[in-house]
DNA sequence: GAGTGGTCTAGACCACCCT
DNA sequence: GGGTGGTCTAGACCACTCC
């Protein structure tokens, strides 16, 4: 038989992986206890303990003390994916990135903006419009506001020849946000950024950066040119 | 001071991401070794392993035998977003959901698709169309290819009740897949099918799903109405 | 109350890889 | 060669929660 020794955490979590794949625990059933299987597999309890913890980060388990252990009706697999630097991701791509800085405006910000990064009425903002290029093509337009109260060091920035996204994550790098994907019609301005009809097909990014815990650093949209596909792996 | 004591591998991750973040530990810099954080936090190594090893997954610091652990300079932050089930989804969003099969049919599939779920050429597929809605109001357009090979039982399946979304997803532990996220315009039948104008911009959504190592269980393509945002936390 | 997972400890050995 | 992180072990105590 193929009995390779289970020694390791990540042996015991394929063989986990096996069991749940060929259903011999099945959605919503127990899994033995940790100490039962670390007897059944002849190793520490912990060693088991690191695996199902792995296992349940992805989903596929559900854990509670004194619950036990439970396979998870609706295996909702999370997918991970990294918020790149844009100039990183067109670099990636073999292309050559350029930037080139449209506008840069102290202004206030129009009331849902305001709510948006919670700021008081009345308060300015750096609103920034940027384009990113690959090949001398554009690829991103990138229409972005910060909070200069939060982040006072950015006025001092030459945001010419800098992206405000590459100094932001450079610099304020360990914060939150949530980010909401779209699709949306190109109005005649951004097809004239973008070099692309009006009324195409873009994907949208809204992102929005905080630190710990309320302060919105900045809000961004960005704005891919027409057939941009973001891709993600499970 | 504010000297709480640091106990738990949760007190040193807070400890050691504060440091991050007040930039004590700079990008780029190399953080002391584990025995000797241990030392200074007055616990054992273990728990400090356990801390930069979550901080590390976060993608916050890389470390590597021997070299020690250092602070990533570009901290690419990983998102994790679950894959629906789109009942759940609509569910989840207070609405009523609906399922309507538009077309079920086992036929050739064209060359793109046949490279992109690796299938020989002659070999037929199990091709879906349907649409959920939310309130009697479309939501999503579905169009879904089936590798019968890979999943016989499909066929017996009552597709015009269940949905293949989520008969696939309960039934088919699958291993891995990828996402393609993207912008489309909506051609006229597919405008006709959503209740929308054709042109409109629509969040298009191309799953690929595989088991392991290389069979395609399925391929999907998911178009939202106009207006559709995927949420995603950080 | 009792059984489960969550975690900490102290020690040990190993794999890796920089110098 | 030697220092680093990766991991395993055995034992212990605790927190939670189901019965």
């Amino acid at each position: 038989m193929g009995d390779a020794a289970i020694n390791s955490w990540l042996d015991v979590q394929t063989e986990v992986l096996r069991r749940l794949h060929n259903r011999v625990w099945k959605p919503g059933e127990l899994l033995p206890a940790e100490t039962d299987l670390a007897i059944e597999f002849g190793c520490a309890r912990s060693t088991v303990n690191r695996a199902l913890q792995a296992i349940a980060e992805e989903g596929l388990l559900e854990r509670k003390r004194r619950g036990g252990t439970r396979v998870v009706v609706h295996p909702q697999r999370k997918a991970t994916f990294t918020i790149p630097v844009i100039r990183l991701q067109i670099e990636q791509l073999q292309r050559d990135y350029g930037y080139r800085l449209i506008s840069r405006r102290v202004q206030r910000p129009p009331l849902k903006l305001r709510e948006c990064m919670k700021v008081p009425a009345g308060q300015n903002l750096l609103h920034i419009k940027a384009l990113h290029t690959a090949d001398q093509m554009p690829f991103v337009l990138e229409d972005r506001w910060i909070n200069t109260q939060v982040v006072p060091e950015i006025a001092t920035v030459d945001l010419k020849s800098n992206s405000a996204n590459e100094w932001l994550v450079e610099n304020v790098p360990f914060s939150g946000g949530d980010y909401s994907l779209s699709a949306s019609m190109a109005s005649d301005t951004e097809a004239a950024a973008l070099s692309c009809e009006p009324g195409a097909s873009l994907f949208t990014v809204e992102r929005r950066t905080h630190t710990e815990y309320l302060s919105v650093i900045t809000a961004v949209r960005l704005l891919y040119i027409p057939g941009y596909k973001m891709r993600i792996d499970l």
